[in-house]
DNA sequence: CATTTTACGATGCGGGTGCATTGTAATCGC
DNA sequence: GCGATTACAATGCACCCGCATCGTAAAATG
């Protein structure tokens, strides 16, 4: 074997360059060719390292997603449900610019959802984990007491994750400022649960 | 003047074809030979109508805009707030083939209102519009006590906004049914209002 | 009837696309 | 050292794109 090159390290070198370009100046923009020169690469380098345009943005979305997951995970240890809910959401909303950023390249991910299978599987296979964990946190707080018993904590998740998937394009395009979009979040939460803690 | 012709019936008649070619396969498939391949007429009368690309893929979505906007006008003799509520925002929703397609391209222009910046503006005026409608509502169900008081017309309405917009691609990729879509509209109108009317 | 204006249809151009092909330098096992 | 394998770089190909250009048929106007 020959030239000893960290694979997985140039697969991501790549998938950044083509992340870059998306949130720029969206998925349209992304060509071989462009993310080569985002890169820094050779062309012929991009196409070593994947076989098709396909596959490279699959890879890009498992490690947009990858980013994202670490951050959520990182808020796990917060002091309350409700307070791990908050975070969670905010995570996914763009409040500065790197949360912009994402969720500028997660919009146009969603829309391409609607016409490529292989991703419209990888998202749904990704939703009940999501609506699952907030269900699970929404439970924990009513055997807390910090939320109303009769709740459904099930359509509870789907709304908070709906609500906070309907704030991104507002969000993006101004018409709701990060302060409107957090306020709007606790708002919310305010409704679900008894206590501000 | 020649040939007299009904220059809006041409160009709503390119538009729909733009619009059957973005539901089907998304605004990436739409160009000018394939639209006008899908409307049965040379890419010279596409040209005619049209100046430029751009001015058509916006003229297609007013076109949308105005379809849409004409069903909700049609809800808005319902018995009461909640009624007209759940009837705009459950037009909006992919519950059958013709909403579905329609939900489906509404997303891919959604996505394109990132880079695009004349559709971003479209949108950052539509949407007070359509908020502000909504807020008027809950007001004037608070007057007539179907509504608690001391809940935020504004905020309530941002969320019923995007609790909308967020179930579309839930449901355009199969994770809720159309009855899942229309039991979690009616569960949060439940919350929201204090009599069922 | 002539002129002008509109409504197209046909064609071409420069440029970008994903992908295949080819060549080559480097590094391993032997 | 040597064949084999890997890691690229360079180039070419067939196709599609938006748009401009050119030609022409038809109808209203004088």
């Amino acid at each position: 074997m020959p030239k000893i090159v960290d694979h997985e390290a140039r697969r991501r070198l790549i998938a950044d360059a083509l992340l870059r370009i998306a949130s720029r100046d969206g998925l349209d923009a992304v060509s071989l060719r462009e993310v080569a020169a985002e890169a820094g690469v050779s062309m012929g380098m991009v196409q070593h390292y994947f076989a098709t345009k396909d596959q490279m943005l699959m890879f890009a979305l498992t490690q947009l997603n990858a980013r994202i997951g670490e951050r959520v995970a990182g808020a796990m240890d917060a002091p309350s449900p409700r307070a791990f809910l908050r975070a969670a959401i905010l995570e996914l909303l763009p409040l500065d610019d790197e949360r912009r950023s994402e969720s500028r390249i997660g919009l146009a991910y969603l829309a391409r959802s609607v016409v490529a299978d292989e991703l419209a599987d990888l998202l749904r296979q990704a939703l009940p984990y999501v609506i699952g964990f907030y269900a699970e946190q929404i439970r924990a707080a009513q055997e807390l007491g910090q939320v109303h018993a009769d709740l459904d904590p099930r359509i509870e998740a789907v709304i908070l994750y709906t609500m906070a998937q309907g704030l991104v394009n507002p969000a993006l395009i101004g018409h709701l400022s990060p302060e409107d979009v957090a306020a709007t979040v606790d708002y919310h939460l305010d409704r679900l649960f008894l206590t501000s803690g």
